[in-house]
RNA sequence: GCGGUCAUGGCGGAAUGGUAGACGCGCUAGCUUGAGGUGCUAGUGGGGGAAACCCCGUGGAAGUUCGAAUCUUCUUGACCGCACCA
């Protein structure tokens, strides 16, 4: 519509004072609220974004997560869906503990700091959530309820307590992740790090892993590749299990078991390797210091440093020999670096001729490589010496197992290993039980109690929740709660007598593991209300970053089935609907020095040249990357907001593309969302007149605009439905074009075709959708509270549509005919048209197509 | 190495096997407005043509089909995940 004198451009829509009155307005009229147990008859929707680390301020990480979900939570309210749209904080974690050592602050004021500024910035947002369930996992009463939970899992028998290797900073006096060894040194100390065994808690999620596996099936609204990855993860794979006996028994040891996926090759073995953390290896070590030595210094690689290490295998000859369970021939046992003690058994046969580790080692050490399967295609230069062969083919040099293919080979040498009582056919996990104790102030105290006399105690549920000291000291390595002077001396809740506390906290994996089914009862003084969970449960749409596709999720779905055991729900799946978002990105900006520049010290001159603002220096434009602070390449949410407002941030940011990809963050699209916003302003000035009608309205006008707005409904609620956000404002960009092109139909249509677009458009834009709708309807209510628009048939339906012409595949001309018509009509209408005659070139018709509504296809 | 995803104008991208490039960004020209981020109109894949139109075009090669961005095979490249998993 083109600007009318009343409405020019000077009307401008004020964001500042419409946004924050616009959330007051859906506060205090309660829109999103909804009770723990739903009405019998209502249809719920649990829509739930990934939960954010308290770091200090929200990014655009956030922004675009909790935009994605707002849309999917005001759409399905729309729909008639009882929605619950929960908001907490993942508050838990290292960096808390680490603003304590360096600035001072202890970690539960930084968090809770923290906290309150980022919920006043997603307030800033407009989000449709529920406050009201809002909790922390570092609040007593959240973690409270996950000790009872944990407590209930021991009893369940889902918890384990055992030893395990872990990376160790020796200055630090601590555990680190896998992630926080950075070349094989603690990425706070710079310590070497070092691999220790350690007594810690496990809960058992390999109980689960055929389980957690077949169920990936029927996660039919995950992405294809998160369930591709945790698949990898859980890692099945059918094998054998079978023992070698030793010649002579060492250190009261006297055989040894491996596992292989390939026992149709036990024929082809030339040496037995076990791991450095094997007890062989221990026992060769106590007999021979060279072998110390060598474990050792495989021990000293911890795992970082395996990686750098991978090229070179590296093994020590341990003396002892085995027996070859079909032959009885012997070979010689090793200790390899590259055999790892957490998979399979530790142990190794070594078959050189078919795996390329074993061959890599063979040749180095010079040990026999005999070839047992021989491709079905191969020539008389077949050969293994210079690599092995890993394929399909007929197994040769290996007695009774000579002609065999692989498959059939591997099933005859179980049958055999099982017949002599060497091994059996087994099924091998890659998953591993989840060690879930850190050595660590801020995290969940583990509610157990070690008595000399009674062994592991569980506190008593009246003292539960057991509540972190708040006075703690900072200034000495290690973990404040072990050298804190009184917190861990307790009296045995069994016997009385002098105990120690846990000091370990749990892994923050576990606080995010269930928060999802807290988020249903959060006030509740157990785990969960039993009735919430069942009514709510499964969330019905989980949207979250990629980066969380195996741990986070694998984690979450074990604590289901865990809570489950322990009768807390009756769930399978705790995530029916899967969404991950793709990151954002920027350019990123160098000056002439090289330092890195954050984009808003970066001024894009006419010409073209980006320079440092207000300066003549040039800017060297960098690559488009995702966000970081290293690289200065950030935006501010709170910066965007201040100056654009809420909706202009979320339309650009689910206009850009499918949100599924990464995305760019660019000035120009945010200025060109901040534009659109601005015209639908101008576009509803006048609409709410009662004016006097222009003379002589066009009535067809206003008929074709009323049929464009209603297919937008159609077109907007798909691409809606299919998470294409960037489809539907494409749709809602159309209407609006089509709005503006109809300046001479009448009011009344222009005015529905606007309100039409204003409720497509509210789940994005939620604020100006409200503004709008308050000026057409003075007394109306909220925008959050209508219905989803629905589509009038009369005016979708169509009386003649377009077809396309093609000659031989070839577009040559497009006819208007009625959607009823007959094949002969189409024809003839089609033969008729010139472009199509010129296109035949006289030629007779050889085949006529008619796709009705498509296409007509002549042949000539 | 194994597994997976993707490839379309200057850019982001759209397209149930049926008019490729919707919509936006950017750009060009004109008009307006007026000095701090405007508005309007027209155009914008490449080539040819005054035009009507024609030819080419979805990383590359082949195939299936009346018809392929879409399906199949091979190939190239980018990205992601796992990675000494026996």
């Amino acid at each position: 519509m083109p600007d009318t004198p009343a409405a020019s451009q000077d009307v401008r829509y004020d964001f500042r004072s419409a946004e924050p009155r616009w959330q007051r307005a859906w506060d205090e009229a309660g829109c999103f609220r909804v009770p723990d147990v739903p009405p019998a008859d209502a249809r719920k929707y649990y829509v739930l974004e990934m939960f954010p680390y308290p770091s200090g301020k929200i990014h655009m990480g956030h922004v675009r997560n909790y935009t994605l979900g707002d849309v999917v939570a005001r759409y399905k309210r729309a729909r008639g869906h009882l929605v619950m749209h929960p908001m907490g904080w993942d508050a838990f974690g290292l960096p808390a503990e680490n603003a304590a050592r360096e600035r001072g602050i202890h970690p539960g004021k930084w968090t809770y700091d923290n906290i309150a500024n980022m919920r006043a910035e997603l307030k800033r947002m407009g989000l449709s959530l529920e406050w009201e369930r809002e909790f922390a996992t570092c609040d007593p009463e959240y973690y409270g309820q996950q000790q009872k939970l944990f407590l209930d899992f021991l009893n369940a028998g889902l918890v384990e307590r055992k030893e395990s290797w872990v990376n160790w900073d020796p200055v630090d006096g601590t555990v680190l992740a896998n992630e926080q060894v950075i070349d094989g040194r603690g990425w706070r100390s710079g310590a070497p790090v070092e691999k220790k065994l350690l007594s810690q808690w496990f809960l058992s999620i390999t109980k689960f892993a055929p389980e957690l596996l077949d169920a990936l099936d029927g996660l039919d609204r995950w992405p294809e590749r998160v369930r591709l990855m945790q698949a990898n993860w859980i890692g099945r794979s059918e094998g054998a299990r079978f023992r070698f006996r030793l010649a002579e028994a060492v250190g009261g040891i006297a055989d040894c078991e491996v596992f292989t996926t390939r026992p149709d090759t036990l024929f082809g073995m030339s040496f037995l390797a076990v791991a450095p953390e094997h007890p062989l290896a221990a026992a060769a070590a106590a007999r021979n210091p060279d072998a110390a030595a060598f474990i050792a210094e495989c021990r000293a690689m911890g795992t970082s440093e395996a990686v750098i290490e991978q090229a070179e295998k590296r093994g020590f000859d341990t003396g002892f020999s085995v027996a070859h369970p079909f032959t009885g021939e012997t070979y010689p046992v090793w200790i390899a670096n590259f055999v790892l003690m957490e998979y399979g058994t530790g142990a190794i046969f070594g078959c050189p001729g078919h795996d390329e580790r074993d061959h890599e080692f063979a040749r180095k050490y010079g040990l026999s490589i005999i070839p047992v399967v021989r491709p079905h295609d191969a020539g008389a230069d077949f050969s293994v010496a210079e690599a092995p062969f890993i394929g399909d083919g007929v197994i040769i040099n290996s007695r009774f197992l000579d002609g065999l293919d692989v498959a059939s080979g591997k099933r005859a040498a179980i049958a055999k290993l099982e017949e002599l009582g060497a091994g059996t056919g087994v099924v091998n996990w890659r998953l591993r039980d989840w060690g879930v104790s850190r050595q660590r102030y801020w995290g969940c105290p583990i509610p157990v109690i070690h008595c000399d006399d009674c062994g592991v105690v569980p506190v008593p549920q009246d003292q539960l929740p057991l509540r972190l000291p708040e006075d703690v000291d900072f200034s000495r390595p290690g973990n404040p709660l072990d050298h804190h002077p009184s917190w861990k001396h307790v009296a045995c809740p069994r016997c009385a007598k002098p105990a120690r506390r846990e000091t370990d906290t749990f892994d923050t994996f576990v606080d995010s593991s269930w928060y999802f089914a807290r988020f249903c009862s959060p006030r509740a003084d157990v785990p969960v209300n039993r009735a919430a969970v069942d009514a709510w449960l499964p969330v019905d749409q989980y949207i979250g970053g990629i980066e969380h596709a195996i741990l986070h999720l694998l984690y979450s779905r074990f604590f289901t089935r865990a809570m489950r055991a322990a009768g807390h729900l009756a769930l399978e799946e705790p995530f029916a609907g899967l969404f991950t978002q793709g990151m954002v990105q920027h350019e990123s900006y160098k000056g002439a020095d090289g330092r890195w520049l954050y984009p808003e010290e970066v001024e894009k001159r006419a010409d073209g040249i980006a320079v440092v603002r207000g300066t003549e220096e040039p800017v060297t434009v960098g690559r488009v990357e995702s966000m970081s602070k290293s690289k200065r390449n950030t935006v501010d949410p709170g910066a965007i907001i201040d100056r654009y407002g809420a909706d202009t941030a979320r339309w650009f940011i689910l206009s850009d593309n499918p949100p599924e990809r990464d995305m760019e963050w660019s000035e120009s699209g945010v200025a060109g969302a901040s534009r659109f916003i601005q015209r639908l302003w101008r576009m509803a000035q006048g609409l709410e007149q009662a004016l006097v009608e222009a003379e002589r309205p066009d009535e067809a006008a206003g008929h074709r605009l009323r049929q464009a707005a209603h297919r937008s409904i159609a077109a907007v609620t798909e691409a809606l439905e299919g998470f294409a956000f960037n489809v539907a404002v494409a749709r809602i960009h159309e209407l609006a074009n089509t709005i503006a092109d109809a300046p001479t139909a009448p009011l009344a249509a222009r005015r529905e075709a606007m309100e039409i677009l204003l409720r497509l458009a509210a789940p994005m834009m939620p604020h100006l959708a409200e503004e709008i709708w308050s000026v057409l309807h003075p007394a109306g209510g909220l925008v959050a509270r209508l219905p989803w628009p629905e589509a009038d048939p009369a005016l979708l339906a169509v009386d003649s549509i377009t077809l396309a012409v093609q000659v031989a595949g070839k577009l040559r001309a497009t006819i208007e005919v009625p959607v009823d018509a007959t094949d002969e009509q189409v024809f003839a209408l089609a033969e008729a048209e010139p472009n199509v005659i010129r296109a035949l070139d006289g030629r007779p018709i050889r085949k006529r197509i008619h796709v009705k509504g498509r296409v007509v296809n002549l042949v000539g």
